[in-house]
DNA sequence: TCTGGGGTCCTAGGACCC
DNA sequence: TCTGGGGTCCTAGGACCC
């Protein structure tokens, strides 16, 4: 008879989609399934979701597409471009399908949940989420791993031991001392959540391999060197659930909008044309979390891999009174821009970051400059994204984005947009 | 030729104030 | 002019995640 966990007694479950992407490209195209499947990141870059077979060929997380064409073409496999609309949609099926089984929900990532099960009367864990694992199979697809334990970090580990061992069935849970103590001391120091390549270096010149090893070092250390961050890391793995769930995602303290080029841009109004359409998205999704922004940061940087002179650069305006309103945004941005461009080297990349984030109702009071959301500034930005909500992305948009829009990302092998266009819905015979 | 994008949290150190 | 402690705020940088 196993001794239960008595530490703590919550129970959590970790649930992933397995291959994510490749998975999605699957559900809409029957003749991938068994053939190695890589999706490639933006400007078919690197490869970010890998088949089974994929990885069964050697190929690594996160590798250069290119390296691998012919070798992954050579196996009868395909490489496809990154189709991101479809995934969000295949995204949100799924997470709709896990909230029927536990009210207390946490969508983490694009494929990732965190349920809270505790107080749930259930006697199997494991038959349960075989239960659930069958029902999101059958209504959309996706075959999900589910790990279940007593905190966050340990469901993880048991998420992570579930994929990798047949016999499990991509369900497993933890949730004995003895399970603990077992699945513990087969997971590399590495392979925890919360710690990288830095803090697995670091533990391993001091002797801590394993994640049991790391669960009963001395606490006082592991914060010495590894903050309050890895000292949770270690109270979480003993059993105690201190890393909450998060049920609403807190509003985003700084938003990012950055792509690399399709080719290498030296010329200025090309450079103005992407940064003016980054500046834009960035205040779309500024005003979605009705939000304003106090700063703003332009970036811009030639190609890290190739020899040759380099240049990165960047430079933040204060936004005062903080606002949403796109044209000032975009105006500012391409003056910052104006700023650091210099002529004679060849870009790649250029991004736009908003920050100093507050809610709208924390605008500041400001007797000598009008509030954007008092005037009709604020009711032009809600009437575009209205628009472009309902009538399609761009359906209004700016004149500085440009027409020919030479900067555009590289999506060569791009799927057909199943679920998000009327023109490429599937055909049934 | 071709190497992603978008986030979070924590800490140390400097500026400034009393 | 010199000395010191303690507090707050901000920023840069480093670690991590998917």
């Amino acid at each position: 008879m196993e001794k239960t966990c008595y530490l703590d007694n919550e129970i959590i479950a970790l649930v992933d989609c397995n291959n994510f992407y490749a998975s999605c490209e699957r559900v809409f195209n029957p003749r991938l399934q068994n053939i190695p499947v890589a999706v490639l990141s933006n400007n078919d870059g690197c490869i970010v979701s890998r088949s089974n077979e994929i990885k069964a060929l050697g190929v690594p997380m996160g590798a250069p597409g290119f390296k691998y064409e012919a070798m992954i073409r050579k196996a009868g496999g395909v490489l496809l471009s990154s189709n991101y609309s479809l995934y969000g949609d295949m995204s949100a099926r799924v997470m709709e399908v896990l909230q029927e089984f536990s009210p207390e929900f946490e969508q983490y990532s694009i494929d990732e949940a965190f349920m809270r099960l505790t107080g749930m009367q259930i006697r199997d864990w494991e038959a349960w989420a075989k239960d659930m694992r069958r029902k999101v199979l059958r209504w959309t697809g996706i075959p999900v791993s589910i790990g279940i334990s007593n905190s966050k970090t340990l469901a993880k580990v048991a998420n992570h031991h579930s994929k990798r061992h047949a016999g499990f069935h991509n369900v497993l849970a933890i949730l004995s001392e003895t399970r603990r103590e077992e699945a513990l001391k087969r997971t590399k120091v590495g392979d925890i959540w919360g710690i990288g390549r830095q803090y697995e270096k670091f533990l391993k010149q001091h002797g801590i391999e394993n994640a049991l090893e790391f669960s009963r070092a001395d606490l006082g250390f592991i914060r010495k060197y590894m903050t309050i961050v890895g000292e949770k890391t270690a109270l979480e793995l003993r059993g105690f659930s201190v890393i909450d769930l998060e049920e609403l995602p807190p509003p985003k303290k700084s938003i990012l909008t950055s792509k690399s080029f399709g080719s290498l841009i030296s010329d200025l109004n090309q450079l103005e044309e992407a940064v003016c359409e980054y500046a834009t998205r960035c205040t779309e999704k500024l005003r979605e979390q009705n939000s304003l922004a106090g700063s703003l940061m332009v970036f811009l940087g030639t190609n890290r891999y190739r020899k040759g002179p380099q240049y990165n650069n960047s430079l933040t305006a204060t936004l005062f009174p903080p606002t949403a309103y796109t044209p000032q945004i975009i105006r500012q941005s391409l003056e910052l821009l104006r700023e650091i461009w210099l002529p004679g080297f060849e870009y790649k990349k250029a991004g736009v970051m908003l920050s100093g984030i507050i809610a709208e109702e924390d605008a500041p009071l400001s007797f000598l400059e009008k509030s954007y959301l008092d005037d009709e500034r604020s009711d032009l930005m809600k009437a575009i994204d209205s628009l472009n909500r309902s009538m399609g992305r761009d359906t209004v948009r700016y004149a500085g984005s440009g027409i020919k829009r030479d900067w555009e990302m590289k999506r060569e092998l791009l799927s057909p947009r199943y679920t998000t266009n009327w023109k490429d819905l599937p055909k049934v015979k």
